[in-house]
RNA sequence: GGGGAUUUAGCUCAGCUGGUUAGAGCAUCUGCCUUACAAGCAGAGGGUCGGGGGUUCGAAUCCCUCAAUCCCCACCA
C-alpha cells in the first residue's frame, strides 16, 4: 500500500515541485526548428506592482494554455517580464519623497532617478516571486524589463527610425495636462466623469457701442485668455455684430466678433468665447481665424504672470469664482444655471486635467494603423470574444496622433538634441556630442522622457532581440509571431492595436494570431475590484490558505470568455474541496496498490461493463478538454475536468470497482487496479495544467501503467491525452447508461419513500429484450449500489405483489415492501409521475396531430418524436398498471 | 451623442448555427459517519428563459420594439 495522509496538504508539495521544474529546466524553451514553437508573452506587470486577482485570473489562463501546450509537445516558452510602469513608479517615489520633507526637483534629475532604480531593485519584481507560489511555467531565463539595456535599445532604434521617416514629429497642440503630476498624459490615460457643474451666463461689451454680446460657459477663469467670441453666422440676433471688437474686461483686450459654424444658435446664449489655449474645440476654431493662442495658466494650474490681479497666482478654481465675483462687481454677470457636463479626469491623480498648449512629440499613427486594421478585417488577426473586433477597428479607423512625450524623469529619455545655435534637432543611435547641422557642441537634450508604452509596444519584439543581428534574431523569428495574447480588454488601444503595429511595421508580420480577453474581476456585487474600494481579494492569501491549485481551478472555473466574473472568497473552497476529492480518490486506490506494482494491459484483460464505460468516459472528457481549449474556453475545459473526476471517475467508477479491489480473485483485483490506475493517470494528465501541484505529486506516487507508454521525468512533460489514445467503447458507454438509470431509480424510489438505508430489499427488474444481457451482467452493482439483497432481472419478470415501482425506458424495477410503507404515499407518488408524463406526452400528441409538423419537420425530427412518445405511453401504461396493482 | 454587451433556478453562469422533458455549480430541504473524502454520500424541491410583438410546423435560440443594468468611445461652450 501507498501511504496518503488523509488530506491534501498543499504547502507541503508547491514550493518542493515548483523548485523541481526549475531545477530541471522543463519550463525553458530554446530555439529547436524540429519542435513546434508556442508562444505566450506575458502582459508585463509594472515593475513596482503586487499580484492581485486580475493577475492571478489572467495568468493562471497563460499557464493553462502554456503548460497544455507543453505536454503536447510543443516547444513553450511564456515569455514573463515587467513593466517600468512611467508615471505609476514616478508616483510611488515621489510620494515617499514627500514623506521626507524632500521633491523631485529638490534632489535633481540624476538623484531622482537613482532614487527610483534603487527602489526598483528593491521593491521591483516581487510581484515575480508572487508568479512563483501561483506556479506559472514561464520560461524565466528570458525575464525581461522595459529599462534593461536591450530593450532600451529597441526603443531607441524605433525612435530614431520612425523620426527620419519623418512619421515622428514635434508639434504645438493642446494636451491633457495633469496639473498635480505636472505632464501630459494621453487620452487614453485620461477619464471622463459626469459632474454636476454650472453654466455661467455674463456678457461682454461691443466696443464703440453700448451693446453687449452674451456669453455661456462652464470654466469663466479661462476668459482672461480669450481672443474671439464666436456666433453662428446665421444667427439673426448677432450678424450686425460679427467683425466688430468686443472689449475683454480686467485684461482690457479687444478681440474680434467672429463666425463660425461649430457654435449652435440654440445652445446657451448662441455666442461663444473662444480661448484657444485651454480649450480643444476653441483650439480648432483658433487655428482657422489665425487667433492668437494664450495660455493663462502654468504648470502648476495656477492663474500665470501674465495674468492681471487678484487673478494672478491663483489657483484655476479659485480663479473661477474671483472672475464671477468681479464679473458680478462690474454688473456684466447674468446668472449661473446647474449643469451636467463630463470633466476630463487624470487616471493617475484624478484631478481635473486642463487642455494645455504646449511642445510635445507625436507618432503619426494613420499609416502605422491601417495595415494593423487590415489585419483584423481579414481575419488574420482574432479576436476572442469576437465582439472586441469593432471597438478595435472603430479606434483604428478614428486614430488620433500618438503623443509620446512625457514630463518624467523615469523613463527613456527622448533621444533629441537641440542647437542652440542653429536651432536645429539632431538624433541618433547613439549621444551625439556636436550638432550634425552645424557641428556647434551647444546641444541639450530634451528633458522628457518617453510613454510607458513606446517601450512596451515593441514587447513581441524586443525581448526576442530584435533589433540586434546576431543570434538572437532567431529567437525572433522562431518565437514570433507568437500564439495568443491573454490580456485584459482595458488595454486593447494602449497596448495590443500599437504592438500590432510595431510589429506590422519592423516585422512584417502580426505578433500574435488570437487575442484572448480574460474576465474582469468584480466583487460579488458587480463591482470592480479596486484599492480605494477594499473589496478586492489578495491571490496570496487565499494561496496560502487554500493552495496555489484550488485558486487556480477556482478563478478559471469562474472566469467566462470575456465579460465579468463575480468573486467572493468562500469560492475558493470549492477548488480546495476538488482538490482534497482528487486527494482522496488517489487515496484510497493507493490502499491497494504496491509502489512497484506491475499492472496488466487494458487489452489482455476482460473488462467489465462499468470499467469499459469509465474508460470510454475518459476518452469523452479527453476530447471535450482538448476541444474546449483549443476554442479559448478555458472554463468549460476546467468543468469538464470536474465533472469527469467527480461525477464519473469518483461517484461511478471507484464505487463499483470497491468489491473487485477487496476481492479474493486475485484476477478481478489486479483488473480493477489496471483500469483505475489507467483512468487516474488520464485523469491527472488533463488536470494537471490547470492543477499542476497535486497531480504532479500523485502522479509521481502512481505506478505506472503500460498503456501510457514509458514514463516522462515529471507529469509537466507528459503527454497530454488525446481521445484517439483511449480505447473506445462507444455501445457498452451506453448500455451503462441504462444500469445507472436503474440504480437511481431504485435509489430515488426508496428515498422519496423514506425508507431506511439500512433495509435492504429484493429487487425485481423486468427488462426489455435488448437490455436483458446487460441488465444480468450487473446484477451485483445494482444490488450494491441499490441497496438490494438480492436481483432478479428477466424479460418476464412479473411484479411480486405490493411493491414500489421505479420506471424508466426498457425496464420496469419492482421492490416489494410487504407493508413496509405507506401505500397512499406510494399511490400519490406514482400518480404523480403520471401526471408529469402525461404532461409531456400530451405536448408531443398535439404536436404529431398538427399537419404542417409532419409535412414540414424533417424525418429524423419526427421520428424522434414518435419513438419518445410511444416510449412514454408505455411508461405510462405501466404505471397505470402499477398503481392498480398496489390495491393488491 | 455614437457604439457594444448583458438580462435563463435564491446566487453565479452553460445552453453554438431554431427541434428530446431548459442544464451545471453554489445555496436550500430530506435521509445517511455505506470498508477514500462529513471538505463526504444518496435523494428532493425550485425557472411562464426581462416585457410586448413578429417570423416559423416549432423560439431561451432568429427579427422588431420597449425596459433595466453595465462597458467603451465622443470637443457641444
Amino acid at each position: 500500500m501507498i501511504d496518503l495522509e488523509p488530506s491534501y496538504n498543499h504547502q507541503e508539495y508547491e514550493s518542493k515541485w515548483y523548485q523541481n521544474s526549475l531545477k530541471h529546466n522543463y519550463f525553458k524553451a530554446v530555439v529547436d526548428p524540429q519542435k513546434k514553437p508556442f508562444t505566450i508573452l506575458m502582459p508585463p506587470p509594472n515593475v513596482t506592482s503586487q499580484l492581485h486577482m486580475g493577475h492571478g485570473l489572467g495568468y493562471s489562463i497563460q499557464d493553462l494554455l502554456t503548460r497544455w501546450k507543453r505536454m503536447k509537445g510543443l516547444n513553450a516558452c511564456w515569455l514573463p517580464g515587467t513593466d517600468h510602469a512611467g508615471i505609476a513608479t514616478q508616483m510611488m517615489v515621489e510620494k515617499e519623497l514627500e514623506k521626507e520633507g524632500l521633491t523631485r526637483k529638490g534632489l535633481g534629475r540624476e538623484k531622482f532617478f537613482q532614487r527610483l532604480s534603487d527602489w526598483k531593485d528593491k521593491y521591483g519584481g516581487m510581484i515575480l516571486d508572487q508568479f512563483k507560489t501561483m506556479g506559472f511555467s514561464c520560461d524565466w531565463d528570458r525575464l525581461a524589463y522595459t529599462m534593461d539595456p536591450k530593450l532600451s535599445e529597441a526603443v531607441r532604434y524605433v525612435f530614431v527610425e520612425l523620426f527620419r521617416e519623418g512619421l515622428i514629429y514635434r508639434g504645438e497642440r493642446l494636451v491633457n495636462w495633469d496639473t498635480v503630476l505636472q505632464t501630459a498624459i494621453s487620452d487614453d490615460e485620461v477619464e471622463t466623469i459626469e459632474v454636476s457643474g454650472s453654466l455661467y451666463f455674463y456678457r461682454y461689451p461691443i466696443e464703440g457701442t453700448d451693446e453687449f454680446i452674451p456669453i455661456a460657459t462652464t470654466r469663466p477663469e479661462t476668459m482672461l485668455g480669450d481672443t474671439a467670441v464666436a456666433v453662428n453666422a446665421a444667427d439673426e440676433r448677432f450678424q450686425h455684430l460679427i467683425g466688430k471688437q468686443v472689449r475683454l474686461p480686467f485684461v482690457d483686450r479687444l478681440i474680434p466678433v467672429i463666425a463660425d459654424d461649430y457654435v449652435k444658435s440654440e445652445f446657451g446664449t448662441g455666442a461663444v468665447k473662444i480661448t484657444p489655449a485651454h480649450d480643444p474645440n476653441d483650439f480648432d476654431i483658433g487655428k482657422r481665424h489665425q487667433l492668437p493662442f494664450i495660455n493663462v495658466m502654468t504648470d502648476s494650474g495656477t492663474m500665470a504672470d501674465n495674468t492681471p490681479t487678484p487673478f494672478r497666482g491663483m489657483d484655476r478654481f479659485q480663479a473661477r469664482k474671483e472672475v464671477i465675483k468681479q464679473l458680478k462687481a462690474l454688473s456684466l454677470f447674468d446668472e449661473e444655471k446647474p449643469y451636467k457636463t463630463t470633466i476630463p479626469h487624470s487616471e493617475r491623480s484624478k484631478t481635473v486635467i486642463e487642455p494645455r498648449l504646449s511642445h510635445q512629440w507625436f507618432v503619426s499613427m494613420k499609416e502605422l494603423a491601417e495595415p494593423a486594421a487590415a489585419a483584423a478585417r481579414d481575419g488574420k488577426l482574432q479576436f476572442h470574444p469576437e465582439t472586441w473586433k469593432k471597438t478595435y477597428l472603430y479606434w483604428l479607423d478614428n486614430i488620433q496622433d500618438w503623443c509620446i512625450s512625457r514630463q518624467l524623469w523615469w523613463g527613456h529619455r527622448i533621444p533629441i538634441w537641440y542647437c542652440s545655435d542653429c536651432q536645429g534637432i539632431t538624433t541618433g543611435l547613439t549621444d551625439p556630442s556636436v550638432c550634425e547641422h552645424c557641428q556647434s557642441n551647444k546641444i541639450v537634450q530634451d528633458e522628457d522622457v518617453l510613454d510607458t508604452w513606446f517601450s512596451s509596444w515593441l514587447w513581441p519584439l524586443s525581448p526576442f532581440g530584435w533589433p540586434a543581428q546576431k543570434n538572437e534574431v532567431q529567437d525572433l523569428t522562431y518565437f514570433n509571431p507568437t500564439d495568443v495574447l491573454v490580456t485584459a480588454p482595458e488595454i486593447i488601444f494602449l497596448w495590443v492595436a500599437r504592438m500590432v503595429m510595431a510589429n506590422l511595421k519592423f516585422k512584417g508580420d502580426l505578433p500574435f494570431k488570437h487575442v484572448y480577453f480574460n474576465a474582469t474581476v468584480c466583487d460579488k456585487q458587480g463591482r470592480k475590484f479596486s484599492k480605494t474600494l477594499g473589496n478586492g481579494i489578495d491571490p496570496l492569501e487565499v494561496v496560502n490558505k487554500y493552495g496555489a491549485d484550488a485558486v487556480r481551478f477556482t478563478a478559471i472555473s469562474l472566469a467566462p470568455l470575456g465579460g465579468r466574473v463575480r468573486m467572493d472568497v468562500g469560492d475558493f473552497e470549492n477548488g480546495a474541496r476538488f482538490v482534497n476529492k482528487i486527494w482522496n480518490a488517489a487515496r484510497f486506490m493507493f490502499q491497494h496498490l504496491q509502489p512497484d506494482q506491475k499492472l496488466p494491459e487494458l487489452n489482455k484483460l476482460s473488462l467489465t461493463l462499468a470499467e469499459k464505460w469509465l474508460i470510454h468516459r475518459l476518452r469523452e472528457s479527453a476530447e471535450r478538454v482538448n476541444q474546449h481549449l483549443e476554442n479559448f474556453r478555458v472554463n468549460d475545459a476546467v468543468e469538464e475536468l470536474h465533472h469527469f473526476i467527480w461525477g464519473a471517475f469518483c461517484d461511478w467508477g471507484l464505487e463499483c470497482a470497491k468489491t473487485d479491489l477487496v476481492s479474493d480473485v486475485a484476477a478481478d483485483k489486479i483488473r480493477a487496479l489496471s483500469v483505475l490506475v489507467y483512468v487516474l493517470e488520464g485523469a491527472l494528465r488533463l488536470a494537471h495544467p490547470v492543477m499542476p501541484f497535486v497531480s504532479e505529486e500523485l502522479w509521481s506516487k502512481l505506478p505506472a501503467h503500460p498503456d501510457w507508454g514509458p514514463r516522462a521525468a515529471s507529469l509537466c512533460i507528459a503527454r497530454f491525452p488525446e481521445a484517439f489514445e483511449i480505447p473506445s467503447f462507444a455501445e457498452e458507454a451506453i448500455q451503462w447508461k441504462s444500469v445507472q438509470e436503474i440504480i437511481s431509480g431504485i435509489r430515488s424510489v426508496r428515498a422519496q419513500m423514506g425508507l431506511p438505508p439500512k433495509q435492504e430489499l429484493p429487487a425485481h427488474i423486468r427488462v426489455d429484450p435488448f437490455l436483458t444481457e446487460v441488465v444480468k451482467s450487473a446484477e451485483d452493482w445494482i444490488k450494491r449500489l441499490g441497496r438490494a439483497d438480492s436481483v432478479k432481472s428477466g424479460v418476464d419478470i412479473k411484479r411480486p405483489g405490493q411493491s414500489l415501482t421505479a420506471i424508466g425506458r426498457g425496464f420496469e424495477v419492482f421492490l416489494p415492501v410487504h407493508g413496509l410503507i405507506d401505500i397512499a404515499k406510494e399511490r400519490a407518488r406514482l400518480q404523480s409521475e403520471v401526471q408529469r408524463i402525461q404532461k409531456i406526452v400530451g405536448g408531443l400528441k398535439s404536436k404529431l396531430d398538427n399537419e404542417n409538423f409532419v409535412a414540414r419537420a424533417p424525418e429524423d425530427v419526427l421520428e424522434q418524436t414518435r419513438s419518445q412518445k410511444q416510449n412514454l405511453e408505455e411508461q405510462l401504461l405501466a404505471l397505470s398498471q402499477n398503481i392498480k396493482a398496489l390495491e393488491d
